[in-house]
DNA sequence: AAGTTGTCCAACCGCAACATT
DNA sequence: TAATGTTGCGGTTGGACAACT
């Protein structure tokens, strides 16, 4: 290891010298730092980061501000351990999306990309290599995947169209994969020509996030959108309601999430995420999750307009 | 008890993409 | 169109602390 430079969180902060004459800090951030950039934050919201730096009167370049304030001020963050359910979602995001920290992290409310990348690198990349190490499960680690052989042929690498394997799937057809790749992989394709599904949201779900997501009971992760108390349980009514909506921009979503919250409504969720099961049922039962099975999906998306999709 | 090694995670660095002048 | 500034991303490092010898 390298001798390590002392850096303290009270005192002794490293200081870069600028091409100008103000001394920047850098390492850790005192308390001092981070109450001074979360008013600041709170107060006025930031423009241009730098002018952040030194409006909030912090000696500090603009992308360390962004960093702090990203990573651990933001006031939506979660804190703690990751549970379960996330550990399958980045499990399940990284093996569609590869080392794509900030698209799988957008996928999580509440963590960083920084905070997943760790996970993944600390723990769960440990973790993989001891159970392939003694199991035949051929796991994927991106940085190396890309030029595996898949040799069991679950998933894709959607990126690339390449097979690699996703060890904690319920194991759709490919048609399923497929379609489960073209709604995770952003942007967002217009609702009819995309292969989304409309369904209620069943009972054990919950919206998570900033409304266009929501997380299962039973692990499983999907975007929702929101209609009107008017059109509750009117699944078809409700599809016209959506698909009235110009587009799936945020704006859209985040309008339809206010009205949800001060009327209160029947959730209407895009199927993206229904097909699979962390709790991972390869037993040949059915496999049904939870209010819906993939029977009745099958059916539901038989006519949208897939390359691979066969019934 | 002291020294060494390993682990975790906050923060930095370099780069690329994009925006502005 | 080029130069410059800003933002965002992924890889890497450094330091605190725990576990081990």
């Amino acid at each position: 290891m390298k001798k390590p430079e002392r850096v303290s969180p009270s005192a002794n902060f490293s200081v870069k010298k600028q091409s100008g004459d103000s001394k920047l800090r850098k390492g850790l951030w005192s308390p001092e730092e981070d109450d001074k950039l979360m008013s600041y934050m709170m107060n006025k919201g930031h423009g241009c980061w730098s002018d952040v730096a030194r409006n909030a009167g912090l000696q500090r370049c603009g992308k360390s501000c962004r960093l702090r304030w990203i990573n651990y001020l933001r006031p939506d963050l979660k804190r703690g351990a990751f549970s379960p359910q996330e550990e399958e979602l980045i499990l399940h995001f990284h093996s569609l999306l590869g080392n794509r920290w900030s698209q799988i992290a957008a996928r999580l409310p509440g963590r960083t990309d920084n905070e997943i990348k760790n996970f993944w690198n600390s723990t769960i990349k440990k973790r993989l290599k001891s159970s392939s190490s003694d199991s035949s499960l051929n796991v994927s680690d991106s940085s190396s995947s890309d030029h595996k052989d898949a040799n069991t042929g679950r998933g894709f690498n959607a990126l690339l169209h390449e097979q690699v394997p996703i060890p904690f799937l319920l194991d759709p057809a490919p048609a399923v994969q497929s379609l489960i790749l073209d709604c995770m992989i952003d942007p967002i394709p217009p609702l009819e020509q995309s292969g989304y599904t409309i369904q209620t949201l069943p009972q054990g779900k919950e919206i998570i996030g900033e409304g266009t997501e929501y997380l299962g009971e039973y692990g499983e992760f999907g975007e929702a959108l929101l209609v009107p108390p008017s059109l509750e349980n009117n699944l078809h009514e409700s599809k016209a309601y959506i698909n009235n909506l110009n587009t799936f921009s945020g704006n859209n979503i985040d309008n339809n999430y206010d009205n949800f919250s001060k009327l209160g409504s029947t959730c209407v969720g895009i199927g993206v995420g229904n097909f699979w099961n962390i709790n991972n049922n390869h037993n040949g039962e059915d496999t049904k999750i939870g209010e819906w099975d993939l029977e009745e999906f099958m059916r539901d998306v038989s006519s949208f307009p897939f390359h691979d999709f066969q019934c």
